[in-house]
RNA sequence: UGUCCCGUGGUGUAAUGGUAACACUACUGGUUUUGGUCCAGUCAUUUAAGGUUCGAAUCCUUACGGGACAACCA
């Protein structure tokens, strides 16, 4: 397992960081969970709570469980089950158990009864309908329900023909008896077990009657002795209900389990809710869940992210209780910085323009070299063929160049990276007056590395390339942001976020690659020099590669055109 | 006219009664055989008004602003 506790030095403490070491005193050991309903895949908001949970077990010397969250059989499946494993495990992460609420269902229910007993919950018959009518508005209290005040043994006699299957769905219902008129809704009676005739993916058909989340979460989290819950913000509300179960089931003075909210993490430009993922998936928005466009680990992972850079990044953005909008533009930054060092330089071509080197000899194919990573010192070199025909990149040359344009135009000289400086003498047009290409001409004595005067003379560019004859054809996918704004979700009233989607976030190209790309292997991270990170992806054939644009590079001039 | 939570540069996070700091973005400039990387610099009277104090981003009061809560979801 990772350690995350190097990048710590002598940061401040976060606010749950403070609310641990104050418990430290009287506690002797820190155990955290993770705890996903597995009814989607996993996305970067979840990567933030992972880095969370199981970053501060580690720093404090306690564990962290993976607990899933399976209390409802309508909504959860074993392929969720599995994705999410493989995303925290791929993130970097080793639970100490793997859990399910579900294994404790037995428990649960005899804790219902137990609540029973103690006159503190009862069978409700009230329909949906009702409930919801009679239960109020945070600002009108509610109206208690006619099934209230039912003897200790009906209500226990209920419940078992309740588990028996004696009841249809909707028909009634166990609640948390505790005041209909509380300021806090989650405190008016809430429900504690519902009826449901549904095959759950671990207990199959064992039971018909579901514990909610609050009759579920806490009591979990209690079992396995957590010391420290941690959960967004939205569960605040739901703090003094945890707490109110938890205040009959435990013993006097037995250690109960703290809940803690902090702020979820929001990117911009996207979505991050598994219900809106999900419809981007059904309704086929996007290629699955871990289309390269979307913000799931999954996804993220398949454009080539490393976990490296994601627990980077969920540690830049910090823990707070504010709510935020993170620019994807951090994100994009930690990956950069991870790809920069670690990545193998190789020239590609995307968008070719044909040039003719007319001094250089017909038929003959030199071996140039260039540097593999020229952030590590010890970087071993790679052959690249260099001959007369060459691409290079349409956007690299301009026949009316402007000051600022430093590239190829008429009459001027630039590098062929790792090979010789040319300079631009004739353009070659089609009848409709396009450019098809360019004849140059090569200084022999200019060589990369060749240490000569005229190899050290300055030139305003330096352009990469790639030898026709050679080069490997593939295709890329340029990803964009899947959202045109960067809150798709604050909408009009006659749309709705779908309506924000970017129509071109997937463009398919071709890209022309020096030879030295034929072996890469699915996974492989490169940088496309001047262009961008890309990796191959799971699409790739023996006869074609495929890569995903990760991200590109910064791209200074691309800001200078723009003004 | 409810309860709870939160207000610090464009964005995030620090400063825990004692000089508002760091990162990202943006913009300048330098280096460079990647217009990349790297390096240097610029960008805030801490929502407002009162109060306590020698001293307030920090404590108190009020106002204003933002968010959560009315699923047999989690």
């Amino acid at each position: 397992m990772v350690n995350l506790n190097s990048q710590d030095d002598k940061k401040s403490l976060h606010f749950l960081e403070q609310i641990i070491e104050q418990d430290l005193v009287s506690n002797s050991k820190v155990l955290t969970r993770f705890p996903p309903e597995p009814n989607g895949y996993l996305h970067i908001g979840h990567a933030k709570s992972i880095c969370l949970n199981f970053g501060l077990a580690q720093k404090y010397g306690g564990e962290c469980n993976l607990r899933f969250d399976d209390t409802n059989p309508t909504k959860e499946e074993v392929e969720y089950v599995d994705s999410i494993k493989e995303d925290v495990q791929w993130l970097g992460f080793q639970w100490a158990r793997e859990l399910y609420a579900s294994d404790y269902f037995e428990q649960l229910y005899e804790w219902a009864v137990l609540f029973i007993k103690k006159g503190l919950a009862y069978v409700c018959h009230m329909t949906a309908q009702e409930v919801s009518d009679s239960r109020g508005t945070p600002t009108v209290p509610g109206k208690e329900s006619p099934y209230r005040n039912r003897s200790v043994d009906e209500n226990l006699m209920l419940f078992t023909r309740m588990k028996n299957g004696e009841f249809q769905e909707g028909e009634c219902m166990l609640r948390a008896k505790i005041d209909m008129a509380s300021p806090n809704m989650h405190m008016r009676d809430p429900i504690m077990y519902r009826i449901r005739y549904a095959h759950h993916h671990r207990t199959g058909n064992d039971w018909c009657i579901y514990p909610m989340y609050d009759f579920a979460h806490g009591q979990s989290d209690f079992i396995e002795g957590i010391t420290h819950s941690f959960c967004t913000l939205e569960f605040e509300v739901h703090r003094p209900l945890y707490e109110w179960f938890l205040e009959y089931i435990a013993e006097p003075g037995q250690a109960v389990p703290k809940q803690r909210e902090f702020a979820r993490l929001n990117l911009n430009y996207t979505v991050m809710s598994k219900r809106k993922l999900l419809q981007l998936v059904e309704e086929k928005h996007v290629n699955g869940w871990d289309d390269p466009r979307m913000p799931t680990i999954s996804g993220l992972r398949r454009r080539g992210y490393t976990a490296e850079s994601i627990r980077t990044f969920a540690n830049k953005v910090g823990v707070s209780k504010r709510e935020n909008v993170i620019d994807v533009a951090l994100l994009e930054h930690c990956v950069r910085e991870d790809l920069n060092s670690t990545s193998a330089r190789v020239m590609a071509v995307t968008d070719p323009l044909k040039i003719i080197l007319t001094n250089y000899p017909e038929n003959t194919t030199e071996t140039v070299y260039g540097i593999i990573n020229p952030e590590n010192p010890n970087s071993e070199k790679r052959a690249i063929p260099f001959s007369r025909e060459l691409y290079i990149e349409r956007a690299d040359f301009m026949e009316d160049a402007p000051k600022k344009f430093f590239r190829l135009a008429p009459g001027r000289e630039v590098r062929l990276k790792n090979a010789y400086i040319i300079m631009c003498n004739e353009v070659i047009k089609n009848e409709n007056g396009e450019i098809i290409e360019l004849h140059c001409s090569y200084d022999p004595l200019s060589k990369s590395g060749s240490g000569t005067e005229e190899a050290q003379r300055k030139v305003k560019a330096t352009l990469h390339w790639v030898s026709i004859a050679d080069a490997v054809q593939t295709e890329i996918r340029l990803y964009d942001r899947l959202f045109t704004v960067e809150n798709p979700l604050n909408t009009n009233e006659q749309e709705d976020f779908l309506s924000y989607l970017n129509p071109e976030s997937l463009q398919i190209a071709t890209a022309y690659i020096e030879p030295s790309i034929q072996n890469a292997q699915i996974g492989d991270r490169f940088q496309f020099e001047r262009i961008g990170y890309f990796c191959v992806d799971k699409d790739s054939t023996t006869e074609k590669l495929v890569f995903n644009k990760t991200v590109g590079l910064r791209d200074t001039w691309a800001k200078v055109q723009n003004k």
